[in-house]
DNA sequence: AGCAACTGTCACAGCAACGTGACAGTTGGG
DNA sequence: CCCAACTGTCACGTTGCTGTGACAGTTGCT
C-alpha cells in the first residue's frame, strides 16, 4: 500500500471511530467529507459499511489486545497488572470510543474477539478475587462492570486526566470507593 | 383523551424507549408495528419522529422529577437520600432506557429540564461532600459519575437485581468500594 | 522520468424511511 | 344506542443514503 493511501485510510478509521461514538448513523459521505477525502475512495477500500464499521472495531481490537498483552494478566501481580491494564486501556477507549458491542452484532469473527478479551478479563478479576483483593460478599461479575464504568468515566468524562493519573484514580475507586472513612 | 387512545400513547413511548434504547436509528414503522398499531397513528399524534423522541424523553424525565423529589435531597440526611434515589431512579432507567442526553441534542426545553435534574443531584453530592460522607482528595464530579455508572450497571447489567437489593450493592460500593480491607 | 497506484468527479439506479391526504370502518363513553 | 373520537389502509411524493461504472487527473515510488 502506498503511503497517502495508508495516510488516508488511518484517517478514515479515526475520523469515523469519532463520528459513529457521537452518532452510530452517520453518513459515509460525513465521515468522508470530515476525514478529508470523496466519498468514493471510502467505497473503494470498504465494499459495504459494514465492512467500513467492522474494520474500525478489528482497529480498535487490535490496540485493546495490546494492551492486555503488556498488562501481562496472568503472570504479573494483580495490583501491577490492574494499573498497567486501565493505564493502556484509557487511551484507546479514548482514541477510538465506539462501542463495538453495538457496532458489529451480526459480525462472526470479531464479535468472538471481542468476546475473548472480555473472559480475559473476567478471568483476571477472578484471580484478584482468589488472592484476596476483592470483596466476595458482591453478586459475581459486579467488580469486572464497576471496572468497565471507571474506566469509561475516567476516559472519556475527564478527558484532562493524563493515563497514570487517570489509572491511579480507577484503582483507587474500584479498590476503596469514594467514601470517606 | 379516549381510554384506548392513551392506551396506545403509552405503548408507543413504552415500545419506543426500548427499541431505541437497543438501535437509536429504529424507524418509526418498526416502533409502531411492535406496539401493535399502525405507522399512521404514530404520526397522527407526533408530528415528526423528532416530537416522538422528544415526547419519551420527556416522559423519562417526568419519572425522574418525581423520583428527585421524593428522595428529599436537600432535607433528608444524606444516607437516606442517596439510598432513596437509587432506588428509586432504577427501575426508571429500566422502564425508560433511553439516553436522554443524545436523544434531545437539540431540544431547548427537554435539555434544560435535563440539565436542571442533574444540578439537582450535583448540589446534593457536594453536600455529601460538605458534611463528610465523600473523600476530598478525588476530582471534583468524580464522585457524581461513579454514582451514574453504578446505577447504570445495577440496573442495566444486572437486570435482575430488586431495586432495594440494587441500592444497597450501588450506595455501599460507591462509599466503600469493592476491594477487601 | 515514467509506471503503477491512487484519487476526485459526474452520473446513475435502488431503496428505505419520512411525512401527508382522504376515507371507510371500529370502538369508547354518555 | 349513537355520536364523536379514534384507527387501519391504499396511495403518493420527497428526501437522503447506499453502492456502482467509467474516466481523466494526480501523486508516490523506483
Amino acid at each position: 500500500m502506498r503511503a497517502d493511501a495508508a495516510r488516508n485510510l488511518d484517517a478514515v478509521l479515526r475520523t469515523g471511530a469519532r463520528l459513529l461514538a457521537e452518532d452510530p448513523s452517520t453518513s459515509i459521505a460525513t465521515i468522508a467529507t470530515e476525514a478529508g477525502v470523496d466519498r468514493r475512495t471510502v467505497y473503494r477500500r470498504f465494499a459495504t459499511r459494514e465492512a467500513l464499521l467492522a474494520a474500525v472495531s478489528e482497529t480498535k481490537l487490535d490496540s485493546s489486545e495490546r494492551v492486555l498483552d503488556e498488562a501481562r494478566l496472568t503472570e504479573a501481580p494483580v495490583p501491577v497488572a490492574l494499573h498497567r491494564y486501565v493505564e493502556g486501556i484509557i487511551p484507546v477507549s479514548r482514541e477510538w470510543p465506539v462501542d463495538t458491542r453495538r457496532m458489529i452484532l451480526d459480525h462472526p469473527t470479531a464479535s468472538v474477539r471481542r468476546e475473548k478479551l472480555s473472559r480475559r478479563l473476567d478471568v483476571f478479576m477472578r484471580r484478584a478475587a482468589d488472592e484476596g483483593f476483592l470483596r466476595t460478599d458482591l453478586p459475581t461479575g459486579w467488580a469486572r462492570a464497576v471496572l468497565d464504568d471507571l474506566v469509561d468515566s475516567a476516559a472519556h468524562r475527564f478527558p484532562d486526566l493524563k493515563p497514570p493519573q487517570a489509572a491511579d484514580l480507577v484503582v483507587d475507586t474500584l479498590l476503596t470507593g469514594t467514601g470517606r472513612r
